[in-house]
DNA sequence: GTACGTGCAAACGTTTTGCAGCGGG
DNA sequence: CCCGCTGCAAAACGTTTGCACGTAC
């Protein structure tokens, strides 16, 4: 999505069902057009702030979990008391750094998948996605 | 651990270099000397003040996360804002009811340790634990 | 014009802080 | 008996909610 440009970010927008409002476009611009990233709310307020883009703390609340729900982008899960959001959405599985706080992708897509094809569930239950997290520690 | 007496719970207490005070005793009496179990920190409070025991909220939470760092329960982040505690410690998987907002083991264990084994981490990171979740609904 | 979004303030669940006093030794 | 640590109230933290106002269409 390097270098999305204005017209092609709206329409990502709308195509998600959202509209392409000030606030929506310039996060689009930030999490969306560049590589895949690990954000949190906090982080990404301040970005915006720090490019001259006014918005409320809640609207980048709202705005990530509308993202979220249109599948624009991930959420993951592994500090209680703070979400991390994922810009990459193909299935992958994450690296939860316990000595900096950071999560890290890693792309070892297949395993995730098998594992997923090999379980035995209840025939009523739909997957709805399968979330795997290494925590890792350095050993120095 | 079911019928678990009062001495063998204040020897677990111990032996995880916890004092066995009367919070601490009566919170492992709940929790741990039954079948495993999946709780939330409120859910605890309220069963423990159902049994007439004196506690603060902040003391279950206290105690819940050093049980946690003891050994003595696991963690399980399926939501943001709220931490869900798995009587249960050895391996194994979850299953995140987004109908009912339960969580359930999933016991396949070999599934998550040969996941485990089959990945090409960094020499320099030590691996403290896997987490696997699968969010299901009801298909129905 | 109007349906939908935004942004404020207040609520929520959880975590942290500072400290009085309990209890293990 | 005493010192370390526990357990508490209160505050702080990240997030969510309810609602009045704005804005895209």
């Amino acid at each position: 999505m390097k270098g999305m440009s204005s017209n092609s970010l709206r329409d990502l927008l709308r195509e998600a069902g959202l509209r392409p409002t000030r606030q929506r476009l310039a996060l689009a611009r930030l999490l969306l057009s560049g590589e895949p990233r690990h954000v949190t709310a906090d982080e990404l307020l301040a970005e915006a702030r720090a490019h001259g883009v006014a918005v409320a703390q809640t609207t980048v609340y709202n705005i990530l979990h509308q993202f979220h729900q249109a599948g624009l982008i991930r959420e993951v899960l592994v500090e209680s008391g703070r979400s991390w959001f994922d810009t990459k959405t193909t299935p992958h599985m994450h690296l939860y750094h316990e000595d900096t706080g950071r999560v890290r992708d890693l792309d070892q897509n297949p395993l995730a998948l098998e594992l997923l094809e090999r379980l035995d569930l209840p025939e009523d239950l739909e997957v709805m996605g399968v979330d795997v997290v290494l925590r890792v520690r350095s050993k120095i």
